[in-house]
DNA sequence: GTGTATATCTCGGGG
DNA sequence: CCCCGAGGTATACAC
């Protein structure tokens, strides 16, 4: 990773055309090409970049950044305050706990908790627009199209919706009712999910994890 | 701004739980206090981070950073590489062109391209579930809603429904049309609005661009 | 590769 | 402050 703290002007053009008046700038090249032009101001996504597969070509006094889809990034170099290199390697990686994927494995392995008798049928159930995060049939036989979400909102009801209506036309299935599961769903999530007669369900991701365990211990002592 | 490259382990909680295991990082320290950890590896995005505002505690072998939100980074380090720190001043800031609100500009100035006969009511027509991009009138006075967006998608379809739902309960409006208009819309896309009714219709940024051009040249002319 | 959904999204605007 | 919508969204994943 190279690190040049310079004065510059940054003019990109390709998706938006943008322009960097002369400031006093950090340039980060990685190694593999991504390029980021960040400012000590109150932002924490950089003002301009250009990531990898690309092309840098450096002049005596400017950085020409192309790549293969017609966008350029140039940066117009007046003083160097700053140029240090460091190899890093490879960087193992981050672990993360706690995202949608997570519960919603979570629910695939006992989706009795959502009530109903539920049972699991397929999740990632595939429509021609789209996977149903959780397909489950009910104790009196019908199948209930769940989504799953970390923060329910208008958007996550809308894409139930879309798939209730799909699954709606598969006489296979017969009637699907929804449900819209979260962590936290929004009061105005919850009134669009109940006039289309979906059911809005709050789960608490720790209790999940506790049943987890739990379920692992007893596993452990039998 | 202080640039700090070291050999380190991570641990976020908050809004997710995340680790990283020991290695070489920079970890970026911007003026207001928002902190960045970013690899060499291949991605543009930091692997961590905290915004501001934050707190962040400096201990002999250790940074914990926290916000009144309950979230915590704590940085544990094992070696210093490299520990620099400049003064950049204000940043003046990024100008941007092209993007959908300028697209929005153009067609409210001349609504009467996207055919019809349009003529504007309003910008941003406020409805207690979000503004309407554009709400215009016919040529045989009926009301028609417009949503401007730059790629046209599933989603915009969607926004756009919903606003037509909300508007046709007010009856002061009457009946009301919806216009789905982008740069480029996806096959997709189309699809929903048509079946729901809705105008899809492609317009050329440029070609808008050009009449203003046109129409400041005849104005200077005048 | 395209299309779809997620994100510790980030960021800005309006009430 | 929250809510809402845009973004050069970026990123992962399925088809």
């Amino acid at each position: 990773m190279r690190l040049v703290i310079a004065r510059c002007t940054v003019d990109y053009s390709g998706r938006v055309t943008a322009h960097l008046p002369e400031a006093v700038r950090l340039i980060m090249i990685k190694a593999d090409g991504t390029l980021a032009i960040h400012s000590d101001g109150n932002a924490s996504k950089p003002l301009n970049w250009m990531v990898s597969p690309n092309v840098v070509e450096t002049y005596e006094d400017r950085w020409e950044v192309t790549n293969g889809k017609g966008e350029k990034l140039v940066i117009a170099i007046s003083e160097v305050l700053e140029d240090v290199t460091h190899a890093m390697g490879d960087d193992p990686g981050l672990q993360k706990d706690g995202v949608e994927a997570h519960l919603q494995e979570l629910l695939a392995a006992r989706p009795w908790v959502l009530g109903d008798g539920l049972s699991l049928i397929r999740r990632e159930y595939p429509t021609d627009i789209g996977p149903v995060d959780l397909l489950c049939a009910d104790d009196e036989g019908r199948v209930v199209a769940v989504e799953v979400k970390r923060r329910g909102e208008i958007d996550g009801v809308e894409q139930l919706t879309r798939y209730l209506q799909r699954l709606g036309q598969d006489p296979r299935l017969g009637p699907v009712r929804g449900m819209f599961v979260a962590q936290l769903i929004t009061p105005q999530a919850r009134v669009l999910a109940e006039t289309r007669g979906i059911v809005a369900l709050e789960v608490d991701y720790d209790g999940l994890r506790d049943i987890e365990d739990t379920e692992l211990r007893l596993f452990d002592l039998s």
